[in-house]
RNA sequence: GGCGCCUUGGCGGAGCAGUUACGCAGAGGUCUGCAAAACCUCGUAGACGGGUGCAACUCCCGUAGGCGCCUCCA
């Protein structure tokens, strides 16, 4: 399985430290607010990512975290933290909110039937490791203090820069935010930020250094590290963590342990809207209950992400969701050919179904060719529903299908029988065309439509699809 | 100001130096009692201007436009 990897600017062989395993982090949500459409192609991505590991013969042990507290809402470490500002606006504490939104995402995740990590380790129950981290930091020389809190020292971090390809003093010179004038580098990042002394926080810890908080870059790390070791074979994330997070991630871990991370770093690239991106300002945080509302299947989104490979820009709009539910509906009247299995077919033709999981397999372990991989199973779909299915291939297809699921999640083997009652409707229209009874078999039509049934009449009879 | 990316047919969106991506929508046709089904065909896609190749959408340079990051962000 090849993947690029944005710490060599390359696409290359994943090679995990301990295979079979391979360890996967993916930087989670902040559970301050409900996750926009944005925010779950990037994790669908990631549960892609998995799946594709898992059909070509790796075992993944997969993390992403839940940040719940110190992640802040602005600049440099100065801003509020969007736990505390998300429980003021909602009359509620900091840890209300947290435990709220937590159990949004994890529901979002059974709703859009995601492959369940290994770990979903919170931010606030690991306070201890991340306290850990700051002394190894401390001991090693790359922390110091200042009224705020503890900060690293990024200058003691010779190649701090490398990752993101960062030029600091040119970076400075256009900068738009005033840095606090009493760190020592611009690029200086909060490890612990004591609690202000006018009000008390609701979510706060002792520590050697005063009561306070963990600064955000600081609970991957952690978390990562004690989950999935010193060196973690896949770590990813959305594609602005590059320049700030996961740089001050890599920073901090190195430097305590003196190993290297993350073998490999994989971003996923952003989504427009309307050529712009998501942001709450803009009015475009579109929830999965808005795309619900509209009437379109959370099947149908997750569709729409495979049809964008994840290292490019790529455009959402309600068309283009329209769309993907357009193409699902053609896949979903594929499945339904498993209960119309005829004792023969004219032309069954040299269809291999066995060969799809294999091909599907190899276009995703190439840099996960979501693309590619629609529209070959397109091709597919368009030979069968040309051949249909005869009976001594039933289980061979569901198989197959049983494989695209496992694969690309869009629960192809949810599509369900009829009811007898349908069954005979179209058996009846069937006699009503052998009458030449045209309206009653028009009528019947329009009966079967109304239960969501379309009916296509072929030289084999009539096929059923959902419609 | 710095760094980087992008510009493909009505829409979405890939790969690739020379063979149809694919999907959705649309047009024409075939079949059928009819069809909203199915099948076939079509739209003379590659921002613009140069260059290197026998050959460029696919590599190089420039121009125009757009986007992202540098600041919380998937």
């Amino acid at each position: 399985m090849r993947l690029y990897n944005t710490l060599t600017k390359q696409t290359e062989e994943v090679k995990p430290l301990e295979p079979p395993t391979v360890t996967v982090y993916t930087c989670g949500p902040t559970v301050y607010d409900y996750p926009h459409i944005g925010n779950w192609f990037t994790f669908i991505r990631y549960d892609l990512l998995v799946r594709a590991l898992k059909a070509n013969g790796y075992k993944p042990k997969w993390v992403m975290n839940i940040t719940d507290v110190g992640h802040l809402v602005s600049d440099a470490d100065e801003g509020e933290d969007k736990l505390e500002k998300g429980a003021r606006r909602e009359g509620k504490t900091a840890w209300d909110v947290a435990a709220f939104y937590t159990d949004y995402f994890l529901n979002g995740l059974e709703r859009l039937n995601f492959t369940k990590p290994s770990y979903l380790p919170k931010a606030t129950d690991h306070i201890t490791e991340q306290i850990g981290l700051i002394k190894a930091l401390e001991e090693k020389g790359y922390t110091y203090q200042i009224s705020d809190g503890i900060y690293y020292d990024t200058s003691k971090f010779a190649k701090y820069a490398d990752f993101a390809q960062l030029d600091l003093d040119e970076q400075q010179a256009g900068a738009r935010v005033e840095y606090n004038p009493e760190k020592r580098n611009p690029t200086d990042f909060a490890l612990w930020k004591f609690s202000p002394r006018d009000h008390k926080r609701d979510m706060e810890w002792d520590s050697p250094w005063g009561k306070g908080f963990p600064g955000w870059h600081l609970e991957c790390s952690a978390m990562c590290m004690k989950y999935l070791g010193d060196t973690v074979d896949i770590h990813s994330g959305g594609i602005d963590h590059v320049p700030v997070h996961h740089t001050n991630e890599i920073a901090q871990s190195e430097a305590a342990t003196g190993k290297p991370f993350a073998l490999l770093w994989m971003h996923t690239n952003h989504i427009l809207i309307n050529d712009e991106k998501i942001a709450k300002s803009a009015g475009n945080g579109i929830t999965l209950e808005d795309v619900e509302a509209k009437g379109y299947s959370l099947e149908a989104l997750r569709l729409h992400v495979l049809e964008s490979h994840y290292r490019s820009q790529s455009k959402f709009s309600w068309n283009s969701l329209e769309a993907a539910q357009n193409r699902l509906r053609n896949l979903q009247a594929m499945a339904a050919l498993r209960w119309q299995a005829r004792d023969t077919v004219q032309d069954a033709g040299t269809f291999a179904l066995d060969d799809v999981a294999q091909e599907l397999k190899m276009f995703l372990a190439d840099d996960l060719n979501t693309p590619g991989s629609l529209a070959y199973l397109s091709n597919v779909e368009t030979q069968l529903t040309t051949v249909l299915i005869e009976k001594d291939m039933v289980d061979h297809f569901v198989d197959m299908l049983g494989a695209i699921d496992s694969l690309l999640g869009l629960n192809l083997l949810e599509i369900a029988d009829i009811s007898d009652e349908s069954k005979q409707l179209i058996a009846e229209r069937e006699r009503a065309r052998a009458d030449h009874d045209w309206a009653k078999a028009d009528e019947l039509r329009s009966k079967l439509a109304r239960a969501k049934i379309g009916v296509r009449d072929t030289s084999s009879g009539p096929i059923w699809f959902p419609l």
